[in-house]
DNA sequence: TTGTAGCTAGAATATTTATGCGCATAAACG
DNA sequence: CGTTTATGCGCATAAATATTCTAGCTACAA
């Protein structure tokens, strides 16, 4: 059956040339065309669909791919991802762009099909926001950490998974636990779960990984208070340089001794780095010594990160 | 002295390409540059002039050419323009459409030296309030007939001229005079004074001339009070079937020995036969008759027309 | 004919974009 | 250098554009 062509070419090019050419707005545009400025409005909508106005933007190259080569040889990286960012940019705008340009990267990182591992944090929620619907895959995501505090933020592994799978399909598996428990006792207590157990093995033979890397100073975690200054010192005593899902390592990338170590419901460091595919993502120069330390201990396999970030990163 | 660059190439690609591509809004977009969203406007439009963003349209043809060339060959037409026009236009849309479509070639027909004689009439008025300033011309423009009533509008020939003058530079000549004055005394008084007979000799030497083409019905003088029902039918009587510059003619041409002859100050349609180019505009398929008529009569040597004034013409 | 589903148009309204304005900073001038 | 004159910024707001919503229309079936 021909679906009615609502109308001609050539109004969609007289509407588009007073336009475009000439410059009237939609409501004198309407005047000649003998409609209501309205169906102006969606003419030119059609007219762009059809091409009959072609709009084109000189490419703008949104990441630096000379920093890029440079992390990869220098790192052993399987892929990296160089951001450019405006200046002038804080910490949230800076995760904001890198999230906006980001984004298309670590799609095309994580695979089709699979079993794919997925932590908290901002960086990482501001990656994931911005997914496209491509084609369907066939994932199932699995939540890598608890949710870092009771009240169930859109930068909660929680929340992140259940948006891939919205988004993409396919299955997502949940943890159901909070980030942090009191102590070992109570954390014993939830692994021993059917429902922790069952996860944890899918998190075991995860085919990726994408998480988030942060420094001590600057994590989610004191930005919501669940950590405190002196906690943060605790941990610089341990010799913490970042974190990854919860867990603090050193420098050379080994998982810290800390109190808090045994009161962490998340993916260990230890399987992440048998995961053949990891994504990290670090937001700004801060970040740097934690960004190697987790290169290092190769937790992290492929990176996502700002052009200061890899800067400092590759002066460090 | 080379001129600072406000904003590099880089950012407007960056913001241009946030907008166009990624269809973000630029509020959106202002949050990734780091700057308010009055900038992103300000720079979206920078991008177009610096054609980093490059708007392409479909080329619109809004003059019917093979109707001009038949109207051209069939009444020996310097030149013809056929504006096509919405289907569902009543006359004052056809005269605005006609008007905006057909200012570019009316404006081509006039000079860029010499003398102009311009008249009065909506659809000149439409045309004239679209030229476009383009060089400089060196005109003397002539009021080819007075005003139509004592409160002065935009389609009496004293604005027209005022606007051509004030647009294109050069010279404008004004009569100071209504265009119907109560008997012909009164006329020939007005004829006699300086200032007119001054002006009438610039009309003489006319090199090119701007009217409008009416029908006795749908004139401005009748929209306007100034000719009643009764005044039509005397004209009509008098064998009248068409007007230009409050004269009125029959269908051969010739101007009418009509009660109103003696009572208009305007040019003479004899002095207008001999101006070389004579630009008619005439909007709708009911002026067929009268722009039939002032063909005939060789007042008029180039036609600005709808479409549908073109086909009934060529029909009669 | 009359009812009804699916569209389409335009009026009302929400959202987005452009612009006038004053302030702050930078360039030009004395 | 201090003063004056420009330039550029973003806020507030006006203007323009997109969207929602309702009514009317067409086509088709009963």
């Amino acid at each position: 059956m021909p679906k009615k062509e609502a109308y001609p070419d050539e109004t969609l090019r007289m509407a588009a040339t007073l336009y475009y050419t000439d410059g009237l707005g939609q409501a004198e545009v309407a005047k000649l065309v003998r409609v209501s400025q309205t169906k102006i409005s969606r003419l030119l909508a059609v007219a762009l669909e059809r091409g009959i106005v072609r709009i084109t933007v000189e490419e703008y190259l949104s990441r630096n791919e000379k920093l890029e080569h440079r992390l990869c040889s220098r790192f052993g990286l399987e892929s990296a991802a160089v951001i450019k960012i405006a200046k002038n940019a804080g910490s949230a705008a800076t995760r904001h762009a890198l999230g906006h340009f980001g984004a298309p990267f670590v799609a095309a990182m994580l695979p089709v099909t699979g079993v794919v591992a997925v932590g908290g944090g901002r960086s990482v929620a501001e990656v994931v926001q911005r997914f496209r619907r491509g084609e369907t895959r066939r994932l199932t995501v699995v939540q890598a950490m608890g949710s870092i505090d009771s009240s169930i933020s859109q930068v909660d592994a929680l929340e992140l998974g259940r948006a891939i799978v919205k988004l993409w399909g396919g299955e997502f598996l949940t943890l159901s636990t909070p980030a942090f428990v009191s102590d070992k006792k109570t954390r014993d207590f939830f692994l021993a779960s059917d429902q922790i157990t069952f996860v944890w093995q899918h998190l075991r033979r995860a085919d990726a990984a994408l998480v988030g890397v942060a420094s001590l100073e600057n994590s989610v975690y004191t930005e919501r208070g669940v950590l405190t200054a002196a906690d943060i010192a605790h941990l610089r005593d341990c010799g913490a340089v970042g974190e990854i899902c919860g867990r603090f390592f050193d420098a050379r990338g080994k998982e810290c001794a800390s109190r808090w170590r045994d009161r962490v419901i998340s993916i260990e460091l230890d399987y992440l780095k048998k995961i053949p595919h990891v994504v990290g993502i670090a937001a700004g120069a801060e970040r740097a010594a934690a960004v190697a330390a987790a290169l290092k201990g190769g937790m992290v396999k492929s990176l996502l990160i700002d052009e200061s970030g890899a800067q400092a990163l590759l002066a460090g």
